[in-house]
DNA sequence: AGCCTTATTGAGACTGAGTCTCAATATAAA
DNA sequence: TTTATATTGAGACTCAGTCTCAATAAGGCT
């Protein structure tokens, strides 16, 4: 199915939605073009869990009933959304790269019993971090800190 | 091509290498053998570049001249070597997965232009960690920080 | 040293996340 | 509206990592 990106829909997303437009001025710099397609996924990753795979998309978008978007694009949209900094990438363990939205910066802990994240910000952390840059004529452009362990309930379990 | 476990290498692993000793110590833990091509794969790790790829050991192993090895086998002794903590694994941005050997912990700082990658390790860092931590309850068995941006040779060149 | 149970190995088939191709189609600027 | 350029989807493809299974090795026991 292919729609094409008339005002109704420009009114819904453009004009209201401030992370469309956000990408938009970004797609601009690049010469890219806002597709409705862009739009629909991105609008979608706002109403969904905070942390979420590829693939959650890619499910999402193959259901009938709902419009139907190539695994490509949604791949090829997340690309964009990253270098947009509208959305953030990160490993746990093994597994697949996760996504995020960004709100402020935070790290993790991640239980390896229940699997839940939990984030945390800490302004000593991000404080030392940048002296220990400087230390070596590093300059950094982003950090990931995940911590690995048991979370609370998961200990209290027994 | 498969070689008992004789004398001379026995001579040369199990008296001789400490970590081999470590691994079989492990190993016999969960009632598993030790075999030539685990010491070999071992031994290979520790004349290797301290950060390295699976890929880089079955290249090694699949040159004519060295010993045969195969991949199957190569990733099945990296899970058992990072289980008995003798190696570690993390993922540098969209890539792979890397080791290394564990000596004593430290992070990364990961430059995005040579791709060097830095150690570092501070005791403040850790020491906030844990009092997070503990304000969360969460019990921490490790954790991975990994900073990237550009080292100061790429900085310096321009 | 030899027996015997259990673990390990390698070849190659297989999986699945992610990428690529290209003809048809949509966007946006003029 | 026209036109140049970017985007899309189907499905082929890649390739890191896993799995299978028959042949073989390890090592505990006597
Ligand atoms: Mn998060
Ligand atoms: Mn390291
Ligand atoms: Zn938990
Ligand atoms: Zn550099």
């Amino acid at each position: 199915m292919r729609l094409s990106l008339n005002k109704a829909v420009m009114g819904n997303c453009i004009i209201n939605d401030n992370k469309t437009a956000i990408f938009n001025a970004f797609l601009k710099t690049k010469w890219l073009k806002l597709t409705w397609e862009l739009e629909k996924i991105l609008q979608k990753i706002m109403e969904m869990d905070e942390h979420f795979l590829p693939e959650d998309l890619i499910q999402y978008f193959e259901q009938a009933g709902n419009e139907r978007i190539s695994r490509a694009t949604v791949y090829r949209t997340l690309k964009l959304l990253e270098e947009a900094s509208i959305i953030n990438s990160f490993h746990i363990n093994d597994d697949f790269k996760k996504y995020e939205r960004i709100k402020a910066h935070h790290d993790h802990m991640i239980c390896n019993e229940c699997g839940k994240i939990i984030e945390f910000y800490d302004e000593r952390l991000e404080r030392i971090q940048k002296e220990i840059c400087d230390e070596y004529g590093f300059k950094a452009d982003s950090h990931i800190m995940n911590i690995t362990g048991k979370c609370i309930d998961c200990r209290n379990k027994r």
